[in-house]
DNA sequence: TGCCATAGGGATAAATTTATCCCATTAAGG
DNA sequence: CCTTAATGGGATAAATTTATCCCTATGGCA
């Protein structure tokens, strides 16, 4: 496992979140577990952009960080769910929000990224959150 | 300036606003600027753990992102001074909810992000935005 | 037997972000 | 003349995160 080399700045409650959301998918994780993705399979198809092991390495930092607790079912093949503990619930209204300010500003914001000449291209259909969401009936 | 190699996921709300706080010192820059403190030279003082190469480098990238606007003074020495637009301003809710929620959870999160085996050290008095605060007097 | 699904993780390469160092401009002050 | 204060940015190194590829284990199914 990486070693981190310099000291991490955790001074003030912004570092200290920063830190624990620090991940290309973890608030996705958080959200999709929070909507009763439980499983690592299920998880992994519902980002379909997403590695399987960079999935299992952030679930496994979420797991440290105590933000998700591990239930492995003494089957095979394997069997294992994810939920979230209270203080990973206390995260939804921040990851919630955070999503819904993205897609109100959806518009501007692909348009402001696009432009920023940091960035070339830009990928759809890599996150089915929102297919899961129709799927399950949760928005319509 | 760096180019992209690989295409950016903006398909969730979450990815999106993502990447507009994607940055070690991004949410801190824009808390600093709704305090208040619009200079680049003041926020350099209030993280004295950042370059000013990387506080140049951001406050570029959130003003190319729409976030925040810069007001040059046609002075020597040059003065500049930031503020948030809108949308920017729109984000400090949630910019605020991280501040709080790192602060609530302090202890815990100090102790989990440490032991995390990742981590070896952490380092305190980087950020100065609480002594600002009580200067400034909006804390107390 | 060969292949699929499930879950986990090592080794290494590639991509991305941050850090270091250095240069430029102009006015004021010692 | 030298130093400081302000602001901005290039070039390059170092650190960190993500991607690729591969290996393990077991039971069920054609």
């Amino acid at each position: 496992m990486y070693e981190r080399k310099t000291p991490l700045t955790i001074d003030c409650g912004l570092h200290l979140t920063k830190e624990v959301l620090n991940g290309k998918w973890k608030p996705a994780i958080l959200r999709a577990i929070s909507m009763d993705v439980k499983r690592p399979s299920e998880i992994l198809r519902l980002f379909p952009g997403a590695t399987r092991r960079v999935l299992n390495v952030q679930l496994k930092e979420l797991e440290g960080h105590g933000m998700i607790e591990k239930k492995t079912y003494p089957q095979l093949p394997p069997k294992v769910e994810y939920s979230l503990t209270e203080i990973g619930c206390s995260l939804m209204p921040i990851i919630d929000a955070m999503n819904q300010w993205g897609d109100a500003n959806r518009s501007f914001l692909e348009s402001v990224i696009k432009q920023a000449p940091k960035i070339s291209e830009t990928s759809k259909s890599t996150c089915q959150i929102y297919r899961h969401m129709m799927v399950t009936r949760k928005i319509g």
